[in-house]
RNA sequence: GCCGGGAUGGUGGAAUUGGUAGACGCGCCGGACUCAAAAUCCGGUGCCGCAAGGCGUGAGGGUUCAAGUCCCUCUCCCGGCACCA
């Protein structure tokens, strides 16, 4: 059989199907109850310029999820848009003169285009650019009902300044302390800022990750983490003042161990306290810890100071006198920034307690008659001793007691605290959403009416890189009336951080047309939500996946939606490297998309991707890999195409009698089992693909000029059923061999193939003798044998019975359809 | 420091509940085709050994008839958090 015929030239196949796809709107979805909906979503990318492997594989796994299983019978929604607001398009129109919409629309064409070079299957129809005003506007409404409801409030924090280009800086802008444009130290300053109240949610947001039982325990983990909850109690510490300092604590059964009482420096009652005689040093002190920038003083392994500021505190139950301290390892936005320092029972304290000589009271012993030593610091739980009231309880108890004496004596209560903060949403730039806020000097704050809505970003701007966002500086914008007195007044000029857009824009996706009411259509977002599985870097973990979670649940509380999760499985892919680096320009490592798409077509650069390793694990990039990828679809093609003349006329049920043949029939559903199985149960592409190029390397083997009816008749639904396999990986030329093999219409509109169990079996099994656990021979039995059978063959079988040279076999055990291991002293 | 995840041939990676380690791909070696090369097709390929055989899943112990898989100790690598009271 010739074989060499046909050239497979991937130019020729890949543009022809992608025209025709569009054409017939192939990837249009529309709802309907008869069929199971999933909704695939891979996280839209940034419009940043060309896209990199990342995304090619990020879409490659989402793209055949969504092919697979349509083809398997799902109504599936595929969306993609475009996360446009942000600060790179602000620098290239800083640096390059170019106004940040047109980059931004420019990208977006420019990627639009290499990702359908690539032929994934998304419904354009659904995208969205998130600088869209009619986007924003239903974003710039969430933050007006947000703020109705007292979850968007404003309160001073420290941002990153450079003096010298007059701007905020993004922490990522900030290097090495300092500007990553001039090079001039990055100093902080206090800014007012909008802050979305995420701690409302935080208790709701913890318990809902055990419902996420399909995402990955790393990124549950870093939520549970992140959001910190840590129960405890509040006590309060009566000073010579009228004010008592009020401390935070998880171990309030120690409150007796309590030899110190220590201050943020920040804490406001530091001044109030502070004794004639300490003031000037603690002034010292205050400056000192000040001066520390931000990650310094952050760093485990800053030094940590602290001074006694000349004034004691009560102890709540037994009245005694404790030294009031500042330290600057104290947080001023944990807790009540102020602790009680126990130096017996916790590590920090125990160490500062030796550093300035401060007492150590042991009041948790390891047992509870206190025969086995207490090594400090002893952190563990235990038995309170020297504790008053709760002495001899067990941890647990002890913890439930003080508290309820503190209660009763309205001197503490438990209280839960979470590390989660507030999420501040400002942004001192232009390229994003308007924050839909009037500043009125007689007035205050005063919302943007409804009717007014979106506050469009003025196109006219100028970009200097100086003197403060250009929102700020432009006075047609600013300059407003308040639209309750009528007076003049100015308009808020930060925007929003992108993050925001990107909470809630897998539910836009849900509508192909949108209310003009509304932002979201409640039935369609019903019918589609939750994502079904959705696709993206782990780098999201602590960031945008907790956000889309918190907005879902606001959504849902407005009614907006009904699902309080917004996502049913997550998957995070692996990065893409190169010559052991994650790629990037600068490394000079890149590998273009377009450029691969035209050396070696989309299909193969789409089966590397996820041929290369498992999808949530870092691939390693290597040309010679995708060489193969090219290879082995030629190889199906060639296999395809030269037979089809040997195939004219065969049809494909022909009943199967020769040995060949029901091998042939046994691999061919062998291969289909395989294939959906790796598919289905958590997308192990990777050996989906190695079991479809087994089959083919089989069918090479056959000489189909000198093969019987059956086996050609097996032949013929073996290519058929790979073409269908294939499809969700190599589309194009799956179209392509399913159209020259005789077929109308397109695979993706076909059903994946079937197998049946019975023959998926294999009827013959290699069965292996062991003595003592090493493999001594190997037979093959048919399927089924008896183990009783299988263990007189062993038995029986001579090479056996020479190692075991006449002694009686202490034991025989035998694994059915696999092994027998001869146990012998 | 704490919390996760890893370590398997020359290489990327496969291995249901413990039951034939190394599927599939790359690379390499050989053969066919060709004047020749490329492409293609076929075969071989964990290591040591001529062979019989032995040794092999980061290191060392253990459990078991049987360990890449389970338990203990350790080394190295990657990621997250980083004084959270």
């Amino acid at each position: 059989m010739t074989r060499t015929t046909f050239d497979y030239i991937p130019n020729q196949i890949e543009g022809k199907w992608q025209e025709r796809w569009v054409q017939a709107k192939l990837f249009e979805a529309e709802f309907d109850t008869k069929r199971p909906k999933k909704y695939v979503l891979a996280m839209f990318p940034y419009p940043s310029g060309r896209i990199h492997m990342g995304h090619v594989r990020n879409y490659s796994i989402g793209d055949v999820m969504a092919r697979f299983f349509r083809m398997r019978g799902y109504n599936v929604l595929h969306p993609m848009g475009w996360d446009a607001f942000g600060l790179p398009a602000e620098n290239a129109a800083i640096q390059n003169k170019v106004h940040p919409k047109k980059w931004t629309d420019e990208n977006i064409v420019t990627m639009k285009g290499q990702i359908n070079r690539l032929g994934v299957c998304y419904d354009w129809r659904r995208e969205v650019a998130t600088c869209d005003p009619e986007y924003y506007r239903w974003e710039q409404l969430m933050f007006l009902k947000l703020l109705k409801e007292g979850l968007a409030y404003r309160e001073k924090r420290q941002l990153n300044w450079c003096a010298s280009c007059e701007t905020v800086l993004a922490n990522e802008e900030v290097v090495d302390g300092l500007c990553w444009r001039c090079d001039n130290p990055v100093v902080l300053k206090e800014m007012d800022q909008w802050f979305l109240k995420i701690t409302k949610y935080a208790e709701e947001l913890l318990q809902d990750i055990d419902k996420l039982n399909q995402w990955p325990d790393r990124v549950r983990i870093m939520q549970r983490n992140w959001i910190g909850k840590s129960e405890g109690a509040e006590i309060d510490f009566q000073t010579e003042s009228k004010e008592a300092i009020r401390v935070y604590t998880t171990r309030p059964d120690t409150l007796f161990g309590a030899t110190a009482i220590i201050l943020a420096p920040e804490h406001k009652l530091v001044e109030k306290l502070v004794s004639e005689a300490s003031k000037k040093e603690v002034k010292a002190f205050i400056e000192n810890v000040k001066a520390m920038d931000r990650i310094e003083r952050a760093s485990e392994t800053t030094e940590k100071l602290g001074l006694p500021i000349g004034a004691d505190a009560f102890h709540p139950l037994t009245g005694e006198k404790i030294p009031i301290w500042i330290a600057n390892f104290v947080l001023t936005d944990y807790g009540t920034g102020a602790l009680m320092a126990v130096p017996a029972h916790d590590t920090r304290d125990h160490a500062f307690a030796r550093k300035y000589k401060l007492p150590i009271k042991t009041v948790v012993q390891k047992s509870k008659t206190g025969e086995e030593e207490t090594e400090l610091p002893f952190i563990e739980d235990g038995y309170s001793v020297n504790s008053g009231e709760i002495s001899g309880l067990a941890t647990a108890e002890a913890k439930k007691k003080i508290i309820a004496i503190l209660e009763s004596n309205k001197v503490g209560f438990a209280k839960t605290n979470y590390r989660l903060r507030d999420w501040g949403i400002s942004r001192q730039r232009y390229w994003g959403a308007p924050i839909p806020i009037i500043h009125c000097p007689k007035d205050g704050l005063v919302e943007v009416p409804e009717k007014d809505l979106p506050v469009r970003l003025p196109e006219n701007v100028e970009f200097k890189g100086k003197g403060g966002s250009p929102l700020s500086q432009h006075s047609d914008f600013i300059n407003v009336k308040c639209p309750k007195c009528g007076g003049p007044a100015k308009r808020e000029p930060d925007t929003m951080a992108t993050f925001v857009e990107s909470s809630w824009y897998y539910s836009w996706f849900c509508s192909v047309n949108h209310p003009e009411d509304r932002a979201l259509n409640r039935t369609e977002c019903d019918q589609w939500l939750p994502i079904d599985h959705y696709i993206g870097g782990v780098e999201h973990a602590t960031g945008h996946l907790l956000y889309f979670r918190f907005f879902q649940k606001l959504m849902a509380d407005w009614g907006w939606v009904s699902e309080r999760e917004p996502s049913k499985q997550l998957i995070c892919q692996g990065m893409v490297y190169k010559d052991g680096a994650k790629m990037s320009k600068s490394k000079g490592n890149v590998v273009d998309s377009d450029e691969l798409v035209a050396r070696l077509g989309a299909d193969t650069a789409r089966l590397f991707v996820l041929f290369a390793g498992p999808i949530e694990k870092d691939l390693e990039w290597s040309d010679q890999g995708v060489e193969g990828c090219f290879r082995f679809l030629g190889r199906v093609y060639r296999l395809v195409m030269n037979s089809i003349q040997e195939l004219q006329g065969v049809k494909l049920d022909e009943p199967v009698v020769n040995d060949e043949a029901k091998k042939l029939r046994h691999l061919i559903h062998k291969t289909v089992q395989n294939v959906t199985s790796d598919i289905e149960k958590d997308f192990h592409y990777n050996t989906a693909i190695s079991f479809m190029m087994e089959l083919v390397n089989s069918l090479y083997l056959i000489d189909l000029s000198k093969s019987p009816s059956d086996v050609r008749s097996l032949f013929k639904k073996a290519i058929g059923d790979l073409t269908l396999m294939l499809s969700p990986f190599a589309p194009h030329m799956s179209d392509e061999l399913w159209e020259a093999t005789g077929n109308k219409g397109f695979t993706l509109d076909c059903a994946w193939p079937v197998f049946d169990s019975t023959f998926a079996k294999a009827s013959e099994r290699e069965i292996v003798f062991q003595v003592n656990g090493k493999i001594k021979v190997k037979v093959i039995c048919p399927d089924g044998t008896p183990d009783k059978e299988l263990e007189n063959m062993a038995l029986a079988n001579s090479k056996i019975k020479e190692l075991l040279a006449g002694k009686p076999p202490k034991r025989v055990i035998v694994v059915s359809g696999k092994l027998v291991n001869v146990v012998v002293g």
